[in-house]
This record gives C-alpha cells, structure tokens and sequence, in this order.
DNA sequence: TCTGGGGTCCTAGGACCC
DNA sequence: TCTGGGGTCCTAGGACCC
C-alpha cells in the first residue's frame, strides 16, 4: 500500500526569520512580496489580526504599526537555503522525496505501514526543529490530496502530526474541512460547488467522480478519488522547466527606452543561469512591457523571437532586445513590470543539426557561460555581469528591510557572543 | 502614491490534413 | 437543392498552486 507523508513547514519564511532574530520570537512577523508590494508571508499573530494572505502592503500599514508587526522584506537567499538543509534531513527519512515546493515535500512511506508512522512521523518533525530551528508540520495518508488535507488540519488544530489512513477517523476531519481547504480546489470552484450544495469536503468526497468530470473536468474527477483514498496524482520526478520566466515590477516606474532595455537584459542574465543548470537551451525568448494593471489605459505589448537554433547562450538572446523593444515600446507611458520568457526548452544534449549552418564558436560558447556561472557561484551574485544590464540600475525592485544573508555569504555570518 | 513572481495542467477552438 | 468524418497539432486562456 502506498503511504504518504506531506511536510510542510510553518509559516517558513517568517519562521526562517526567527531563527537568526530570536527577538521576532513571539512577535508578529510579517513577510512581503518582491518589490514590497503585498504580505506573502505571516506569523500565527499576524494570522490572527485577520491580514490576509497576499494583503498590498499600503492598505493595512496602520494595523500594522498599531500591532508593532515586524515588516520585513523577502530574502530568498536565506529561505532557500533554508529548504535544501531541511530536504536533505527528509532524505534520510525516506528513499522517495519529492520536492513540492520551497517549504514542502511529500515522502513515500510504503513498506513501513506495520511501523507506528505516527511516533516516526514526531520523530522526523523533532530533528528537523532541532538541527535547523525551523518547525513543521506532517500530515500522514493513502493519497497526496489526503496528505495534503492531513496536513492542513495538523496546522489547524496545532497537532504537528496528523494521520488519516484510518477511514472514521478521515470522515470526521473531512467533515470539519471547507471543500476550499482541498488542494485543487480555488475560489472559483469553491463558488461553484456551493451551488451544487457541496460545501465541506465531505461532501465533495461523497460526490460522483463521473457526474463531477462532466461538470468541472478531468482535474476534479482526480481530486474526488484522491478524497476516498484513490491515488491518481502521479509523483513526478525532478523534470526540466518548459518554461523558465524571468520579471519584476520596478520600484519606481520606468518611461526611458535604454532602462527598459537593461531592465529586459538583467531578466536574460537571470533566466539563462537556470536555463543553463537545468542543463538545457531555449529555441526562443518572449520579451514583454507593461503599465500598472490599476490604472487606467493599462497597455502590456510583447515581441517573440525565434532562433534558428535552440542555445543557451545569454549574449544571443541579448543581441535582439534593442530592435524588438522598439517595436513594442511606446513613449510617454509609466511602465510598470517588464520581463522575459524563455520557451521552446530542450536538453543541452540534443541538437538538431541544420544543413545549412554549424556554429564554429559553439564549444567556446558553452566554455565561456561555464566559466562564467562558476565565478558568479561562488564569488557571489553579480561578480560578473554584462554592461547591457546597466550599472546604476534605477529601476531596480524595493526591498527596504531586509534580513542579512547569513548563510549564504561570508561577510553576513552571524556572530555569537560569549 | 502604493497591489509579487514563477510555475503547471487542462480545455476549447481553429487550422490543417486526408 | 444537396455540402463528411475523423484525425492531429497548436495556441490562448482559465484555473490552480506556493
């Protein structure tokens, strides 16, 4: 029987947080989006002050201030590296560890059901606190979508662990669970299952597989089985990305074309570091501008390019920004976002020879971004960057209150008084 | 004034083919 | 006047997730 087990960390970011700042321990601690822009990221007090996840920043600052919540920018150097020490404890735990997400993963637990998984389960969630200080969550059962559910009441009801193989014990929680809390269902499901009266996810458990499918899709149908302990999400492995996107919203709006284009060429930068240590290349590159979707006249306009020949190569997809902006640009509008797409991804590996072309310089090519990605990797970010990302970067995001690096970079290690 | 970024999967509909 | 049927592939858009 296939068993799985969902961990999930608690309130990671914020939780991430306090383990360098033991004085936000207690406190509200809030966590914001790039840019500053919205709270992605609550402790359990901001929870309660009802600040809902996703809140734009502006619209709750005086709550804020009222309730003294820490506000801090996002620092994914930290919380990244947060989440690869706590997968590699998990992998000790479980041969079978698929990475979901930053702060959770599911194990497969099969051959252990003759074990006490709930004790294993205390055990797993005992050593993670203790070697890293972060605290989780695990929700044991048959399906993910029930793991998934498992875990969410685990959270709900402070329990750490919560096991739902057992089929009474199931229908209860179940029972207890809006069908808004079961993994697939969003709010627009959510508004148009009450309307068939399913409301709780009991409900949506007792429902028909087969009507649903022709009501909501194939995407339902799944979620139902999973309900009554069917497993039909397959367990993928750690695929390539189709498609690897690069944006951000500037921090002050942006009207000059040379901006936009260094704004544009710092996206390529990023996106073909992970295109080249996914090991792949990219046969074209979307490259697109736009307004403030909250005002008026919101104009977004974007240009694809295709290349004769797939590559991974950053200055390639470089070399055609200017021209193809300038397509797209239009003066006199406060451009608020820009970004990039790369598309048509394949492995490195494969290459479609053309007839007509072969690249003399190909081999240099892939030596150059190599050694390139090695300097940057362990120099630190930036070290080597093109000129036509620009040097002052005026456009660059906000991020006023951000917490130190301190695992990732040697100048912001913490120190220990003695 | 101020509202994130990066993904996946599914479906419907159009273009095109024989 | 009558005007097929069965495919495939691609794309855009919707919904969802964290």
């Amino acid at each position: 029987m296939t068993i799985y087990a969902l961990v999930d960390c608690n309130n990671f970011y914020a939780s991430c947080e306090r383990v360098f700042n033991p004085l936000l321990e207690n406190k509200p601690v809030a966590i914001l989006s790039n840019n500053d822009g919205c709270i992605i990221a609550r402790s359990e007090e901001v929870k309660a002050l009802d600040i809902p996840m996703g809140a734009p920043l502006y619209q709750y600052q005086s709550l804020l201030m009222k309730h003294q919540v820490h506000v801090l920018s996002s620092n994914y150097a930290l919380y990244g590296d947060m989440s690869q020490r706590v997968m590699e404890i998990l992998k000790m735990w479980s041969p079978d560890v698929e990475v979901y997400s930053i702060d959770e993963a599911f194990l497969k637990l099969d051959g252990l059901e003759h074990w006490d998984l709930e004790k294993y389960a205390w055990s797993i969630q005992k050593i993670i606190k203790q070697w890293t200080g972060l605290p989780v969550s695990i929700g044991i059962a048959p399906t993910k979508t029930l793991a998934k559910l498992a875990n969410h009441y685990a959270k709900k009801k402070h329990l750490y662990v919560c096991d739902l193989r057992e089929v009474t014990l199931r229908g209860k929680v179940l029972s207890e669970l809006a069908t808004s809390a079961v993994w697939g269902i969003g709010r627009q499901l959510t508004e148009k299952l009450k309307k068939l009266d399913i409301c709780n996810a009991q409900q949506l458990q007792k429902s028909s597989p087969k009507q649903m499918r022709k009501h909501f899709g194939v995407t339902v149908e799944r979620t139902i089985l999973e309900l009554n302990g069917i497993a039909c999400v397959e367990t993928k492995g750690e695929e390539a990305k189709k498609n690897i996107i690069a944006s951000r919203s500037f921090g002050t709006p942006v009207r000059d074309l040379h901006q936009l284009a260094e704004a544009i060429n710092s996206h390529i930068a990023r996106a073909c570091v992970r295109l080249r240590k996914q090991r792949s290349k990219a046969g074209g590159i979307i490259i697109f501008i736009q307004s403030s979707h909250h005002q008026k006249d919101f104009y977004t306009n974007s240009e694809t390019i295709l290349l004769p020949y797939p590559t991974s190569d950053t200055r390639v997809f470089m070399q055609q920004v200017k021209q193809k902006l300038q397509k797209i640009y239009l003066p006199g509008i406060y451009y608020k976002k820009a970004g990039v797409i790369l598309m048509d991804i394949a492995p490195d590996t494969f290459r479609q020879n053309d007839l007509f072309f072969s690249d003399p310089s190909a081999q240099n090519t892939t030596r150059l971004m190599v050694m390139l990605d090695k300097i940057n990797q362990q120099m630190g970010k930036n070290t080597l960057f093109w000129a036509a990302q620009g040097i002052k970067r005026l456009w660059e995001m906000r991020s006023d209150n951000k917490s130190p690096s301190y695992t990732t970079d040697w100048k912001n290690i913490p120190t220990a008084f003695t």
